[in-house]
DNA sequence: TCAGTATATTCGTATGAACGGATAAAGCAA
DNA sequence: TTGCTTTATCCGTTCATACGAATATACTGA
């Protein structure tokens, strides 16, 4: 009971969704590709992940000095569900559409060898 | 995006999960079975069966002096499909499997006429 | 080694929620 | 009306969590 809790906690933020929905996809991103699509400062993002690792939800994988985070392949059957009811009902979401779109925007500036 | 985090917030505290899950079924309670059923004082079963309320979770309907309490008929999609994995996930932990006795237990002698 | 960059963590603060006793409100019976 | 019962709400306290600046850690390249 309490480890579904804990779950259920990880989704109960505004922050931890929209990452969710940016990690959605097989892509992965580090700390400050996200940070550039949330508009928020560094440690928050940081946190945020780190919470929803410790919560299974993902895999992170050292690259240098760059910290590259996934969702895991392989989720848990509850957390699968959950993620599919949340792309549902979140899909066409104008804060998650505007994350999306300033992800891309960052991206395409980016010269892949250093963040800013 | 808000509704949605509220749901979530509304779902990760142990003590509205075993409300939900008493209350799956067809099945009504006033608050003094399920102040039994959990164990737990007045005010406090009474003020998650208003935050689960306030979310769309439950309908109420006053009876006399008591209040019952059940689940939604036609719960809208998001919440029924969130009830379905609660169900699945929790249908025999130990805790709700607890509750459903205590309640079972505090109905068969009760008089129907006065709660303790 | 040293300088620069990316990330994690610490810190103090502020906000939100849960708790349970006590009180208030509402209905029933006499 | 007067008591009794059930439920909702108020209150003060406690605990959890989010925040963001600042610091610490870790890696890279020179």
């Amino acid at each position: 009971m309490k480890t579904t809790v804990d779950i259920f906690k990880s989704l109960a933020d505004e922050t931890r969704l929209r990452l969710l929905l940016l990690l959605q996809g097989k892509a992965e991103f580090c700390v400050c590709d996200l940070m550039q699509a949330l508009d928020m400062p560094q440690s928050t993002v940081s946190r945020h992940l780190a919470y929803l690792k410790k919560n299974g939800w993902l895999h992170d994988r050292p690259g240098g000095v760059w910290m590259y985070y996934s969702l895991k392949k392989e989720l848990p059957p509850f957390l699968q569900a959950q993620l599919v009811l949340i792309i549902t009902i979140l899909a066409g979401n104008a804060t998650s559409l505007a994350d999306q779109e300033r992800l891309a925007s960052y991206l395409r500036t980016k010269d892949h060898t250093t963040c800013s």
